[in-house]
DNA sequence: TTGTACGCGTTATCAA
DNA sequence: TTGATAACGCGTACAA
């Protein structure tokens, strides 16, 4: 039963007033008398006038859309990220154009174009694992656009980027794992080419190098994620000739799958063997026997930061290069306490 | 670095032809000679020409974007739906707008309008919990844009609407519990304000009856979803003079809350007590015991049949009033065969 | 086969 | 305090 959708002419022409002073007025602009904007409100109040912001965008040549490319939503770790940053973003007037990789270059790079298409103001990204080189991104910036790289940046590139401290978290786990008398200590990594993987791996190694362990290079795996693929990596650690009595996981799925590798094909050593992630999953609470702890991160608060630095970078765009890198606290949550027995 | 963004009319100059034709000939118009669409083509890739969506959309008086209002991003189902809605979406050349209601009903008016200002061509909606009332809704259907209700639709709308087969489902579980010898079973159920919470009462209610149990008011209590909400539910089902031996939930979540005050308050009962909820939450498969069952249900499937649904209404606007309504079948998947013991 | 003219809804600028 | 005009980038009907 659509009413055709009332237009600024509509009420201008009804007002006889002309489009740019009613468009004035209902934006209160200052030199608009009273009673005029009083009339015009009325009206458009009356006809459920609704500012048309496809030609607002096209006029003011700002889409007021920030555009973010995560892996996938299935992971609850980059939701709580997109939550974050779309809180920011529409508190301050803008909206939010997600787009998934699902780890796919190609996905990526047709969501870049679909986002350029769209003419985002600003764009943050956690590329995908297959993305290996950057080209693709670095062409959209030379587009105009600014980005801010958030929870993985390439390892080559310097650029604005907003991601978990997580070098520290891993000295911490290995700190904690050293308290209860572990001293072989396995690590389950992801992709190399990420800051995120490197950074875990140094804070892993120099966690042991601070309490006087020795890196054994057969204690690190990696993983791409896939069940299948932590399962793999986990055997791979039980089967050396020393297998690990501890062990730090990229991330918490990628624990839990080790758990459940162990339960099912190292029964006898399921309880013996400390697990820490990444990530505080919120369904670990409900695990009867859940593993030693996880490194809680803050993407709400990553999605938030990055939305902050990123719409400075729109409103303020720098020729000069320095690339911003903040980095957030991952806390030590323990678990293990909270078992029945 | 941003050289300037390329348009039509760039690349018309500098190939001294008009506007149209570089439009018609990026657009593989019919007649427009080949070597000039050659031309414009490898120039426009040259300058690296991007279309702007913006002035399309404003042109068209169509945003190409499609909406999509759920309650939060952060339950797993939706998620799954918002999925399928945007695969489909993009598939077609459209855009997706997400909003999240976060079950409040001021948010979900700001957001309808948020929706309106950009125009969207369509919109799927799941209604917040405290949507009693539907009139922002009607009205914005009268503004002239389809809606499709998904998952949840308010009991007193006749409305296109996309859903599981919630009282099919309660029909089978009630069926397996009666099976495994169950005669005293509970029920957790949500808003009676939805179609999909009256509809899972009712194959509750029927499927007891199928079976000759009589109904019992008393086994069946309501919960917000809020882990207190769940444990209070659960508390006073399990405080009746003769409490249940079986629950069936209205969906995982609240199952989950439920297991928990089980073996917190309740310990010595936990394990006779069987438990089916709605949803398979893939989290279930870590669990060491398991509830009993869940019903898998199909939100990927829902967003893509809803998406289908409102881009028919939105390419073929109809004045006559017959609501569609899609039911996808849940199927009962068990879980207790997977334990250990 | 190509070009011209126009308009979509809004706002910025300048004139009245 | 208000109004007229132009412009944003594109697609389309129609003219050449």
């Amino acid at each position: 039963m659509g009413h055709k959708r009332a237009t600024i002419k509509d009420i201008a022409s009804e007002l006889k007033l002309s489009p740019s002073t009613v468009s004035k007025a209902l934006r209160d602009h200052p030199n608009i008398g009273v009673v005029t904007k009083e009339r015009v409100k009325r009206l458009a109040k009356q006809l459920h006038f609704v500012p048309n912001q496809t030609a607002i965008r096209f006029k003011q040549q700002r889409s007021f859309t920030l555009g973010i490319l995560i892996p996938s939503m299935l992971d609850h770790f980059y939701v709580a990220a997109v939550e974050g940053f779309e809180k920011f973003a529409y508190d301050n007037g803008y909206n939010v154009l997600i787009g998934q990789s699902h780890e796919s270059l190609q996905r990526e790079k047709e969501l870049l174009l679909t986002m350029q298409s769209n003419r985002v103001d600003g764009l943050i990204i956690a590329i995908s694992r297959e993305t290996v080189d950057t080209t693709h991104i670095n062409e959209f910036v030379r587009s105009g656009i600014p980005i801010v790289y958030f929870m993985r940046k390439p390892i080559n590139e310097e650029y604005h980027c907003v991601c978990s401290d997580v070098y520290a978290g891993a000295i911490d786990a290995i700190a904690y794992f050293v308290s209860l008398g572990h001293k072989r200590i396995g690590f389950i990594n992801a992709s190399s080419f990420w800051t995120t993987s490197r950074d875990r791996f140094l804070g892993y190694r120099d966690g042991l190098i601070q309490h006087g362990i020795p890196f054994d290079k057969s204690l690190v795996q990696e993983s791409d994620f896939t069940q299948e693929s932590n399962f793999h990596a986990m055997r791979r650690l039980m089967q050396l000739n020393t297998p690990p009595t501890a062990i730090l996981s990229f991330k918490d799925q990628v624990m839990l799958d080790a758990l459940s590798c162990l339960r099912r094909e190292f029964p006898s050593k399921a309880d013996s063997i400390a697990l820490i992630g990444y990530g505080a999953n919120p369904m670990i609470q409900y695990l009867e026997r859940p593993p030693l702890a996880s490194l809680k991160e803050q993407p709400y608060e990553i999605g938030q930061k990055s939305g902050l630095l990123l719409l400075d970078l729109v409103n303020h765009p720098r020729t000069d290069y320095e690339p911003q890198l903040v980095k957030l606290p991952c806390k030590l949550q323990v678990f293990s306490t909270l078992k029945q027995r």
